[in-house]
RNA sequence: GACAUUGUAGCUCAGUUGGUUAGAGCAUCGGUUUGUGGUUCCGAGGGUCGUGGGUUCGAGACCCAUCAUUGUCCCCA
């Protein structure tokens, strides 16, 4: 048998798990802030939980398991969090509203990988979503995190889009089409920002949206001034359109108030977001200058999907942020050390002489809570300095025959060579220098 | 699913119009006389050239098929 991985999966060695417990955790931290508390869901769930809720294409990318096909208890794996969680939901009514979860699982679709773009087929999403309110708050709160998150690992030129599926509808009024024809037309212009209006305009054309409609659209699109005001203007008899406006007036006025810098957010009449779900404004982050990278993080309001699962209504909005996007993209922007290990001291296994002094400092360092490591074997010296280098362990501690003697230890600095002589009591003090 | 790309050592690749026993770098392991890595020097292991068939005296190179890979599109995190 040959050794392999499944297509789109992929094993996490030390050296990039160390970078993905770092961005997790950063999330973690920013999401408790926000008072958004820990769930998590099974990886499996009866199919017809998830069918019916993302959209056909989406659908057809759902993982099914080969097991009871056909009958009620069909299953699958789970193609995001937020319908499991709108499950949870709909099961557990006696829960605080509003509720504010977040979710951290790997999630399967039963894709084509593009590595180089982030793209996989077993992947991470880290999600935060509010449950039961309406307010702009939340979406205001879920962009707030998003820009925290992406600050802290050291983003810059991220950009964070916001559109609304209310405006979106109404830009299908507006051309004079029936609401059918609006997810066409979206996933059309959503490629806005890869390609040029032309193609564009000959999609449109293929999906047989009349000229006229194409015309109207085309003149608000790539209007010098489009911007919420002018779009009040242009959709002043489409009531629904004016709401969405609205609410991303109410928006970008609370991303003020939280200091959100304006160059990394944007409103964005071009994005339209794949799934279903989806009825009020919605969020995307590109990196603009690296377009190849799917988008890193992705969200909006969907006021309507846990009707669909329990018939009682809960609006609600929520976010997921992309762990394998992040991390695709800071490898590729080179923003990620080179750390293999925690370890900080690695204690040379010198000679039977020394093992037990070795070991009492080794429980000495650990004591004070430096991560420190004892080479297990007896070996040459140029086997464990090269271990220690290899891992790109910090220090090496030597304790031996000679060091014994004197009451010291060695102490070498492996990145410049250095090796000092000193007291036990001071390598505290030495290597947090 | 559509179009294109590439399959030679663990990795990155060379291999000249087909011609002995298929090479290099990196990586791995060992040695460099035994208390010091990353830098020197020496050495070793590792390939039925994706698979099956065909052309030929002779195929890693050419032809057909097949499988896989990678990229773009679609869609998304």
């Amino acid at each position: 048998m040959n050794p392999r991985v499944f297509k789109g999966a992929r094993d996490f060695l030390p050296e990039q798990m160390l970078h993905r417990e770092r961005i997790t955790s950063v999330m973690r931290s920013v999401f408790k802030k926000y008072g958004f508390a820990p769930l998590e869901t099974p990886a499996i769930e009866y199919l017809d939980t998830l069918t019916g809720k993302y959209g056909e294409d989406a659908d057809r990318l759902i993982y099914r398991l080969d097991y009871k096909i056909g009958s009620k208890d069909a299953a699958a794996l789970h193609y995001d969090l937020t319908v499991p969680f709108s499950r949870v939901m709909a099961m557990n009514p006696h829960l605080a509203i509003p509720f504010k979860r977040y979710q951290i699982q790997p999630v399967w679709r039963a894709d084509r990988p593009q590595p180089h773009q982030g793209r996989f087929r077993e992947f991470t999403q880290c999600d935060c979503d509010v449950m039961g309110t309406k307010s702009m708050v939340v979406d205001a709160e879920l962009i707030a995190i998003t820009y925290e998150v992406l600050k802290v690992l050291g983003f810059e030129n991220f950009l964070i889009k916001i559109n609304n599926r209310k405006i979106l509808n109404g830009l299908t009024q507006y051309a004079g089409l029936t609401a059918e024809f609006t997810g066409e037309i979206c996933r059309s212009i959503d490629k806005l920002d890869k390609a040029p209006w032309e193609e564009v305009e000959k999609e449109l054309e293929e999906k047989n949206i009349p000229k006229t409609a194409i015309e109207k659209i085309k003149a608000l699109l790539l209007g010098k001034n489009l911007s919420i005001e002018n779009l009040r203007i242009a959709f002043a008899n489409i009531p629904l359109a004016l709401e969405g406006l609205d609410e991303l007036t109410e928006i970008f006025k609370l991303l003020e108030i939280f200091e959100i810098d304006s160059k990394n957010y944007t409103f964005d009449l071009s994005l339209a977001r794949g799934l279903d779900y989806y009825t009020g404004p919605i969020f995307e982050t590109k990196l603009p200058l690296h377009p190849h990278i799917g988008s890193l993080t992705g969200g909006g309001r969907y006021d309507e999907l846990i009707g669909l699962i329990s018939g009682k209504e809960m609006p609600a909005a929520g976010i997921s942020l992309g762990l394998d996007r992040i991390y695709t993209a800071m490898e590729q922007l080179n923003m990620l050390s080179d750390i293999k290990t925690s370890t900080k001291v690695l204690i040379a296994n010198f000679s039977s002489e020394t093992y037990v002094p070795s070991l009492q400092l080794l429980h000495q360092l650990r004591a004070i809570g430096i991560p420190t490591e004892f080479f297990p074997e007896q070996a040459k010296m140029k086997k464990q300095f090269s271990y220690a280098d290899k891992l790109s362990i910090p220090y090496v501690l030597i304790l031996g025959e000679e060091e014994l003697k004197m009451g010291k230890i060695s102490l070498k600095e492996m990145k410049s060579g250095d090796q000092i002589l000193i007291e036990i009591n001071d390598i505290e003090k030495e290597i947090s220098k």
